[in-house]
DNA sequence: ATTTTTTGTAAAATATACTTGACATTTAGA
DNA sequence: TCTAAATGTCAAGTATATTTTACAAAAAAT
């Protein structure tokens, strides 16, 4: 799977760390980690907090338009 | 949580049964079924094959922005 | 009215998301 | 340099998403 370089900038943007942003999620830094790393399948209720910490919408984070 | 009413109606614009849904996104009627029921928290891959099928984003079928 | 399809739901089993704890490496500041 | 914060990753455990099998009821079709 490819790395969600979306999510890492937009929490770079926001100048978080991958503690932080996990803290504002209640999920540990690991889970973090491996969601930006991208070798996960997340649940959509953490993709959505994610979402809302880093005030942005799952389209913009987790989708991806190009075909297939 | 939610009855997910977005979700069964671009289901029902295509005249698809949750069975039919079900096998294009290569899970159970019992998933489809628990995912509208709203009672459940997918994956995001799943949401994903979900819109896929749908015709649909995920910001269409499972955002929700007047949230707090 | 009767059959067939669709849907709701539930218990037990399996797969996997997520945690906990830990250690190594990289990056940023002093 | 030196140090601390940030990140990558791994193994083992726990929580929960998803499957399998099954039955009953609602809706649609004949």
């Amino acid at each position: 799977m490819a790395k969600n370089l979306k999510m890492k900038s937009a929490r770079a943007a926001l100048d978080l760390s991958q503690d932080e942003l996990a803290k504002r999620c209640k999920v540990t830094r690991q889970t973090i980690s491996a969601v930006e790393s991208g070798d996960y399948n997340p649940t959509i209720n953490l993709c959505i907090d994610i979402c809302r910490a880093l005030g942005k919408t799952l389209d913009e984070l987790f989708w991806e338009d190009d075909k297939k």
